[in-house]
RNA sequence: GCCCCUGUAGCUCAAAUGGACAGAGCACUGGACUUCUAAUCCAACGGUUACAGGUUCGAGUCCUGUCAGGGGCGCCA
């Protein structure tokens, strides 16, 4: 936002520089990281310690206060700047408020949900998220990943790419054949009710059990053997089912606000992969040394490398697929169907080898843009105790159990706060918060960190989470509908802005370069971070300043202000896939 | 044995990618509703950034080592 203002003084800083002998210089702009202060700072120390390097006899901070002295001397008054110190070895500017404090509001104004946004770059990003395997739960884990992955999508497009969102189904294999069996043993017939995932997992659940018995288990690969053969009644029931799954699915997906524009199912890269692995024995990249040992090929001997890429298995010694088998086709497609300039994977952090040997293969079979695939890798949701949610040991929380309960306490909340609205509305409100709470939660630490599932703090609305911040919305939204919905539509600043204005307009400026860090990144928490930091400067300038109740025109630009603020607010929740609503 | 991640306030997490006094929330203590929604705000309390070295003018951040926790490593997904 202050380009123009960098440049020129970047000049003339390069021009007192030459004076002192420093030709080549790189000047480096910070915030300056006090509350209530508002500019441009410059660290004079990297310049410093270059002429330290090249030989000059100079000590370091000295130089650098001393730089800056110098500097500020030869700037003397600048129109833009209020003033100007030299202090600690830093050049810091401050804005002469009103002006730019116009241009800040006027800015997020005029460019409304834009504001922030990237120019379209003209690159194709796939994002591969959710994944979920077919006649399963939806548990928190996987929950952890949708919301990852959507909030990453909508970063990249804001930023400026063309994201494809694809979503990868485990709709084959041991899973879905103990499902049907268990069907067909013990619920014939039978169809599924109101919520579709939490059915097909219950029987999941219950054949899971059941295959624990050798007799079952024996007729479970009997149907398998029927089901590899195609037998069509077989098919017909997978298919149908599956069915109910998908279903299931999007009702999921709806709830969470996401949808996607590829699904690519397990069942339709398992013949390619088989074939493809065939291929690479026959070109002799892969070793087949059935029937004892499995088809593997030896990553380490082509990256001349050790115990770095390992062996990766590409086929059962029986001949049956694995992952590997099915991710490599899968890529493959991929780059046919979108020839994507980069194609993300977001997987959990326990598959880092795997995507790595996946990647390494890909660049062996000779596919030049392999090296466009990137695995975003994040940690588990665990229970307290490091426990892994897993369906089998049946220790998972399930994805509508949560935000059945979640929407529950919120409602309650509604119920007590906004008595008077009507019930749809206190519905949409609870869902909204309950959703943003879970959200935000997710959202709000960083990929590496493991998030320990907690019911009491998942449903703990206080403090830094979505509820918080969706009020400062709220109440934003109020404001201006007390004003009667109209904004002046221009409005000067003062000269004397107090702390609270002065901290909100800074952080409204903030919003475009984290946008731009956290798609870079592939990492909403800088995001989050600045809508939480967005709603306490809201709150605590909503608690200064009056905004209706004042002169004419100090209401004129507290209003624009507001109205840039909830602007900024709105945009940067909905970055992390949260609803700003208007009443709560 | 090798590789990856994590270790910051009692608890849960930040920290503009090496810069100014390490910041929030929760919990605890005290205060503020007759004024734009108190799902709010203010104040106080709380730190040798696991440990030991090193690089640097400057290290929570980079390097080496140690300790602790988690994860991964030929036919699971």
């Amino acid at each position: 936002m202050f380009e123009k203002e960098k440049n020129k003084l970047e000049i003339r800083i390069k021009d007192y520089l030459k004076k002192e002998g420093i030709n080549e210089s790189q000047l480096e702009f910070r915030q300056i990281p006090f509350s209530g202060e508002w500019g441009l700072a410059i660290p004079l120390f990297p310049i410093a310690a270059s002429e330290a390097r090249s030989g000059k006899k100079v000590i370091v901070p000295q130089r650098a206060q001393q730089l800056a002295q110098g500097i500020k001397d030869d700037l003397g008054e600048l129109e833009e700047f209020s003033h100007i110190d030299a202090v600690n070895g830093y050049l810091n500017l401050y804005f002469s408020t009103s002006k730019y404090a116009q241009r800040v509001v006027d800015t997020v104004l005029e460019e409304g949900e834009h504001y922030g946004k990237g120019e379209n770059l003209g690159k194709r990003v796939m994002v591969e998220y959710s994944q979920p395997n077919t006649h399963k739960s939806f548990h928190v884990g996987h929950l952890r990943n949708v919301i990852l992955g959507g909030s990453v999508c909508r970063l990249l497009e804001f930023a400026g790419y063309d994201v494809i969102r694809a979503n990868y189904l485990g709709d084959i294999g041991l899973h879905v054949v103990k499902w049907m069996w268990n069907y067909l043993e013990n619920h014939r017939g039978e169809e599924p009710g109101e919520n579709k995932t939490h059915w097909m997992n219950d029987i999941y659940a219950e054949a899971d059990r059941l295959y624990q018995d050798p007799e079952n288990e024996a007729e479970v690969r009997e149907l398998y053997a029927r089901w590899n053969a195609k037998e069509p009644e077989v098919v017909a029931l997978w298919k149908k089912t599956r069915q109910w799954s998908l279903e299931g699915f999007e009702q999921i997906y709806d709830q969470l606000g996401e949808s996607f524009d590829r699904i690519y199912f397990e069942s339709e890269v398992e013949e390619p992969g088989v074939k493809l692995v065939e291929e690479m024995v026959k070109d002799g990249l892969a070793q087949d040394l059935r029937p004892d040992e499995p088809v593997i090929i030896n990553l380490d001997d082509y990256a001349g490398t050790e115990d770095e890429y390992r062996v990766l298995v590409l086929l059962r010694s029986d001949g049956s697929s694995l992952y590997a088998t099915k991710d490599l086709p899968l890529a493959i497609k991929k780059f046919e169907e979108y020839d994507f300039d980069r194609s993300i994977y977001v997987i959990d952090v326990r598959q880092s080898l795997y995507l790595k040997q996946i990647f390494k293969t890909l660049e062996i079979l000779g596919y030049d843009w392999a090296d466009k695939l990137y695995h975003l890798a994040y940690e588990l949701v665990n229970l307290p105790g490091n426990v892994t949610m897993a369906s089998r040991e049946g220790t998972v929380v399930l994805f509508d159990d949560l935000m059945a309960e979640a929407t529950r306490r919120a409602r309650e909340i509604v119920e007590q706060k906004n008595p008077e609205v009507s019930e749809t509305a206190k519905n949409d409100i609870a869902e909204a918060v309950a959703l943003g709470a879970l959200k935000y939660t997710m959202l709000s630490r960083d990929n590496t960190k493991i998030v320990t599932f907690d019911w009491d703090a998942a449903l703990d609305f206080n403090g830094q989470a979505a509820p918080y911040i969706q009020y400062a919305h709220v109440r934003a939204e109020s404001i201006l509908r007390k004003a009667g919905g109209r904004l002046p539509g221009e409005a000067s600043f003062p000269s004397e802005l107090v702390k609270a204005e002065v901290d909100l307009i800074e952080l409204l400026t903030r919003l475009p370069q984290e946008v731009l860090k956290a798609a870079e990144e592939l990492r909403p928490l800088g995001v989050a971070n600045l809508a939480f930091d967005l709603a306490k400067g809201f709150n605590d300038f909503y608690n200064t300043c009056q905004v209706l109740n004042v002169e004419p025109e100090v209401r004129a630009y507290r209003l624009r202000l507001v109205a840039a603020a909830q602007q900024v607010i709105a945009t940067s929740l909905d970055l992390l896939g949260i609803k700003a609503p208007s009443v709560m």
